[in-house]
DNA sequence: AGGTATGTTAATTG
DNA sequence: GCAATTAACATACC
């Protein structure tokens, strides 16, 4: 689920919460999230304060007070909570990390699905070159986007999701784009005339926008967003024809093959 | 109970 | 070099 706007909306919650107070200890449930022993991630954080936030695409960097960032990725399943401890919640037990703050709350890197990361870096560019992260796809101008395209083959649902090239968009977001733009997911790149791509990278930004200011809830959503369609058995938001699924690029994709018509 | 699922990475094949 | 496919990771849902 974590994509772009998602991410985003973590980066937002944890400025509002988390952000200018002494971390006074670090509790670890789960070492694999971590490269390195819970050990040393006390070291680096009790008596620091997080400072700043950036997002470029789905990781998110949070900056220490004297040096050094944290990146965060949420695999499949992850997200954050900020609570007053400690916590009964049955949450509390997909809770990886813990960052405990002197006023008595925590912020928490919850994955259910154990995929999450929590990395330490001296550098947030270092790391996205590390992790092969193209810029952000909200960062991307136009022109970028052109050239992007340009020597490019494979079909348009597998260029957005490519981390390597733009970074943000997951299979979700990549229907959504597809869909507001009228584009089958399986049209390759190559065919796109240049009307259509200069199409595309508006509506991939208008996208991403709506979808940051409805803070990733597809139930929040505008009333013609395919998102809280995603399902067996849902119509087209816009001419009610049945959606499809199908696969493409190896992932599950839903297409409404009316307004998106097959290549 | 097997198939599928939002994410990434690695290996393999074309 | 690029693209597609498959498996792996770990767990939940149908």
């Amino acid at each position: 689920m974590p994509e772009l706007p998602n991410v985003e909306t973590f980066r937002r919650y944890l400025d509002a919460t988390s952000l200018h107070k002494r971390i006074n200890r670090v509790e670890c449930a789960d070492e694999k999230v971590l490269d390195i022993t819970p050990q040393r991630l006390g070291q680096a954080l009790v008596g620091r304060q997080l400072i700043a936030s950036r997002r470029r695409g789905k990781h998110l960097l949070v900056e220490l007070d004297r040096g050094g960032w944290l990146a965060l990725h949420f695999g499949m399943t992850g997200y954050l909570r900020y609570f007053k401890g400690p916590s009964e919640d049955r949450e509390a037990a997909f809770d990886a990390v813990r960052i405990l703050f002197d006023n008595g709350f925590a912020l928490a890197l919850n994955t259910r699905r154990k995929l999450a990361r929590l990395r330490l870096t001296d550098d947030p560019d270092r790391y996205a070159t590390d992790h092969g992260l193209g810029p952000d796809a909200l960062e991307l101008p136009e022109n970028a986007f052109v050239d992007l395209l340009d020597d490019r083959r494979g079909s348009i649902k597998s260029f957005l999701m490519n981390q390597a090239l733009l970074a943000g968009i997951g299979n979700e977001y990549s229907d959504e784009i597809l869909f507001q733009a009228g584009i089958h997911p399986t049209v390759t790149v190559d065919r796109l005339d240049s009307n259509r791509r200069h199409a595309l990278y508006t509506t991939l930004r208008d996208v991403l926008e709506r979808a940051v200011e409805c803070g990733g809830e597809p139930t929040r959503m505008p009333d013609d967003f395919l998102l809280p369609h995603r399902g067996a058995g849902e119509r087209c938001p816009r001419c009610s024809a049945p959606l499809k699924h199908i696969k493409v690029a190896g992932r599950s994709a839903f297409v409404c093959e009316r307004c998106q018509p097959p290549a």
